[in-house]
Parts: structure tokens; C-alpha cells; sequence
DNA sequence: AGTTGTAATGAGACTGGTTCTCATTCTATC
DNA sequence: GATAGAATGAGAACCAGTCTCATTACAACT
């Protein structure tokens, strides 16, 4: 997923928010971030520890746990039950899943302008009778990827 | 939530989708799907064998896999990490969730018929580009329930 | 009613993903 | 350079969820 930032200003970025909290970026982090801008779809633990093998589990867990408490990457449910990882939406531009229920994969797809106006307007509808305070919303498309039919 | 088949006959709907898959409606499983039929919002797990104590932990996930796999009931990914289960949109109507991310309750909402129409289109958009074949959509709406705030 | 084959059940053992602990090392700040 | 708090990594501990296996229930035949 495509960034918004240009890459060299996304580690910054991630510096200054991590900095607010008291929090450092640090080697591990910054591989776990790097990884995640770098990839093209939502990332799974086992991925990461793969892909990484310099990051010790332990400290993977918890930089993740660190990274989405402030706000850099969010956690993705999925339909296998393992959980994916992305950039938050404040670092990548706002974007929607596909879940596939044979392999489990997630992939990222961009809705329109006009959609997301519509969704927008109903989830403030949804909301209003609820008292309900939106952060975000996801639309996930369940079914079957193309290798998987 | 609201089951479409008045109360009589959802039991006898559900027995017909197990026969079809040579499988039995037993006293355990009718009382899950009694459970889920009743309440107002998708069940964890942990309310489900607390409510139900009368079914064993292992036959209770067991019963959940069972009645997933026949396509009566559907598992939802909560904030918290901890799987929701509620009747299928066969047997209820087509509705989305608010997820709350400080209690990680889940709430049901019923989208308007204008919006779904939207919704449909855009899913199939977004489907046509990956070769994707959907099965169900999800649009959930990630925030603070009233009474978190 | 009896037999047979298959599904269902429940207690408890087991697994493995995730979290916790703790002693040590880093790093920003004074 | 001293200090305090954050970060690290190895391994222990935890626990939700799964599996095993011996037993029981049920449906479909004769």
C-alpha cells in the first residue's frame, strides 16, 4: 500500500508520534514500519517474524503492541483467525480489504471518491441513532481470491 | 436481532440446513442457536458457556464449528481479539456492526435499502478489478459506544 | 423390537500463539 | 558522567482453542 508520505518523510513522521508518547524509534520498530510501508497487502505475524528474522519474537509482539498504541499501524482481523498488520490510515491513504476464506489472505483495494462519500453519510446516519462516536469504518469483502476459486 | 422465519420456524429451518449435511440438531446446538436467535447482539464465547452452562466448553466450540461449517451461524472478528457469533443473514436480516474499542462490545445496525444498493455496486467494482469472488460484505464501523465515552 | 453404522458427547490432555518476567542494555536529559 | 526511564531478548508462563478417546444417542434398516 502506497504511502502518502514520500518515503523519507514517513520515518519522520512515525518518529514525531512515537516521540509524543514518550516513546522511541527504535532499530526493531523501524524494521517492523519499513516492512509494512514496503509490503503490498496487511501482514501477518508469521510473515513479520520471517521476513525479519533480526526481531526476536518477543520484542516483535511488543513492538507491535507499542507501534498501534500510538496510532502507526492497525491490527486487521481476519477470517483464519490470525491477525494481519498494516499502516495506520494517517500514514497510507483510506482503503478497504478483500478477505479470502480458503487462504486466509487480505488484500488492500481503494474505493472510489464517491463511494466513500455515501459510506460516510451512512455511517453518520447509523451512528446518530446509536450515540455511537466513529473513529473509522471498513467495508470487508468475504469471499474467494482469484487463486483460490 | 430480529430473525426473519417467525420464532416457531427457525428451529425447523435450521434442522432442515443440518439434515442436509447429515448432521443432527441435538439439544446442545438448538440451544445455542435459541441463544443467539434471543440476544440482541453477536455472543463471545466466554458469554455463551456462562449463559449456557449446561454445555460443555469442548462440545460448545465444537457445536460453534459445526453450525459455522453448515452455515447457520457466522464468526465475527472483534476488536478485542475474542470471535463474536450471531445467526447467519439466511436466518436473520442483512444488518452491519458497530464495534466499540474500549468495552469490545458489538452493536447491530440495519443499513438502509439506498445504501446497499450503493454498497453492491461498489463491491462489485471493487471485485471486477482482482478476479475476487465475494460471498458476504461487512461494514463495520470502529469507535465508542455511548456508554464508553 | 433388535441390530448396525454413524453422529454426538464430555472430560481432560494437549498445543501453540501470545503475553509476561526479569536481568541487562540503551539513550535522552540534566 | 550520572541518572532515570525506555527498550531489549531469552525463556517461562498462560490460556483460548483443539484434539483424543471411550461412551452414548440416534436414525435407518430388517
Amino acid at each position: 500500500m502506497r504511502t502518502h508520505a514520500a518515503d523519507g518523510s514517513l520515518d519522520e513522521l512515525v518518529e514525531l508520534q512515537l516521540r509524543r508518547a514518550d516513546l522511541r524509534y527504535t532499530e526493531g520498530r523501524r524494521r517492523i514500519v519499513d516492512m509494512l510501508a514496503s509490503s503490498e497487502h496487511p501482514v501477518s505475524f508469521a510473515e513479520m517474524i520471517t521476513s525479519l528474522p533480526q526481531v526476536p519474537k518477543s520484542s516483535a509482539y511488543r513492538h507491535l503492541m507499542v507501534l498501534e498504541g500510538a496510532g502507526i499501524i492497525r491490527r486487521i482481523a481476519a477470517t483464519d483467525g490470525f491477525a494481519r498488520f498494516e499502516l495506520s490510515e494517517v500514514l497510507t491513504e483510506h482503503h478497504h480489504h478483500l478477505l479470502c476464506t480458503s487462504c486466509g489472505r487480505v488484500f488492500d483495494v481503494t474505493p472510489s471518491a464517491s463511494f466513500e462519500r455515501t459510506t460516510a453519510r451512512m455511517v453518520a446516519e447509523l451512528v446518530d441513532q446509536f450515540g455511537f462516536s466513529p473513529v473509522s469504518h471498513s467495508l470487508d469483502v468475504v469471499g474467494h481470491c482469484a487463486d483460490c476459486q
